[in-house]
DNA sequence: GGCATACTCAAGCATCCACTTAGGTATGCC
DNA sequence: GGCATACCTAAGTGGATGCTTGAGTATGCC
């Protein structure tokens, strides 16, 4: 029954980080329409190649991307894990805030409305 | 029909950004179970109250958290849209490389097995 | 071999980050 | 008023981050 292992605190850093930077996530989308190789991902963005391979160091370190050489081209490929790691820790917090409202409200709607100013 | 309006990138920017901190997800993961004064918030935390304050600011200004004062106490509440947004935008390129993938499959079940070692 | 391509690595640098301490203000209670 | 509580702000510090330039290595093609 284990969908998820628990992800630790390192892994979210790492991938909430990864995620923080504007050049790396349009590196992740464009990587998400298809592989692409070191100097294709460079292309769409105004910075220095050597930047690139620093940027796509952080998200393999994250788990985000990987990538392979064949001859001189290194061929990078998102991986999906990491991104639903982040989506569900997202997601859980959404829905744990969202049945504490349900919550509230139920036991708001069971007070007598002249009770209700006490809370 | 428009569900969600396009995020920016400086706003996935602060909302990835305040994600990638231990402290500040402790502070949401703790706000996603109830509203809660900002000494409740430093209680389960091993560092300063006025570290937790910082924290507070960058948590404010991504919008994953508002909060209001009252008295002496501030009381801080989790938004639940951010958290959204960032969900929506890993799903997206996680959904984006899983069609991919579907399509690359298809075309390879198409080609004759002998014709598969040119692609 | 000669030369272009596709990275790769190292050093340097300005900026940002998380955190601390020290001091401050506003509120609630007696 | 006096005092504790709850928070706020500023300044400083060590370390990480994002970027550049300059140089290097390996591969593919003629």
């Amino acid at each position: 029954m284990l969908e998820y292992a628990e992800p630790d605190s390192a892994e979210l850093d790492s991938v909430f980080h990864a995620l923080a930077d504007p050049s790396r996530r349009a590196m992740v989308d464009q990587l998400s329409r298809g592989t692409a190789s070191v100097s294709q991902l460079a292309g769409p963005l105004s910075i220095s190649l050597a930047a690139v391979v620093q940027h796509l160091h952080v998200l393999e370190q994250s788990g985000l991307v990987r990538s392979q050489k064949l001859g001189r081209v290194r061929t990078c490929a998102i991986q999906p894990t990491p991104l639903r790691v982040a989506e569900q820790w997202a997601a859980d917090r959404r829905a744990a805030w969202e049945h504490h409202l349900d919550r509230l409200g139920d036991y708001l709607a069971q007070q007598p409305p002249d009770q209700r100013r006490k809370h």
